[in-house]
DNA sequence: TAACCTATGATTAGTGA
DNA sequence: GTCACTAATCATAGGTT
């Protein structure tokens, strides 16, 4: 086995597609799994959803299903935050 | 400063509530760049939402906004995954 | 294709200001 | 609420099987 000396990357698109592939795969992994850490050491309701760039849909939503969490989000941007748009991203 | 011999953290409810309060905003902003960080290597569409325990939203999208990425995600599911019902979570 | 390995880079728990 | 610090844990790039 040869020593490895793994650099630091640049967060930019990365060309080689079977090392995106890989890389998409453990990240999406590793993504599901922070969000679920979030959820239970803060009791906090944590959706992810993910498009690759083939179009496949992966999601997660510490909730039963994101129909739950989709109804809680709306209930609460009528209810309480004039100021945000529906489904707008804050800054 | 006294040292600090750190231990490893059991995933499960952090009951003092500073230390969650804290931790909750710093893994929130770890997901997010972890999400930024994979839509921009691996070219994918990432939307992250979450309500804190208090009902506070936080949300992040590579899209521009999550209107556009809902939009995708409706289309994509009405168009070609029979399988997949509205919002509900695969496995 | 996927699973394994492991050195390295990245995140973060605990603390103080 | 924030920021900084730093040791320790955790995630993962690049490699091999």
């Amino acid at each position: 086995m040869v020593k490895t000396m793994r650099k630091k990357i640049k967060i930019k698109k990365i060309d080689y597609l079977p090392a995106r592939q890989v890389t998409f795969s453990k990240r999406r992994r590793g993504i599901f799994k922070k969000a679920e850490e979030l959820s239970v050491l803060c009791e906090s309701e944590v959706a992810v959803v993910i498009f690759s760039a083939t179009g496949k849909l992966f999601d997660y939503s510490s909730s039963r299903s994101l129909e739950d969490f989709q109804q809680e989000y709306d209930s609460m941007l009528s209810s309480s935050s004039p100021q945000v748009g529906q489904w707008v991203v804050e800054p």
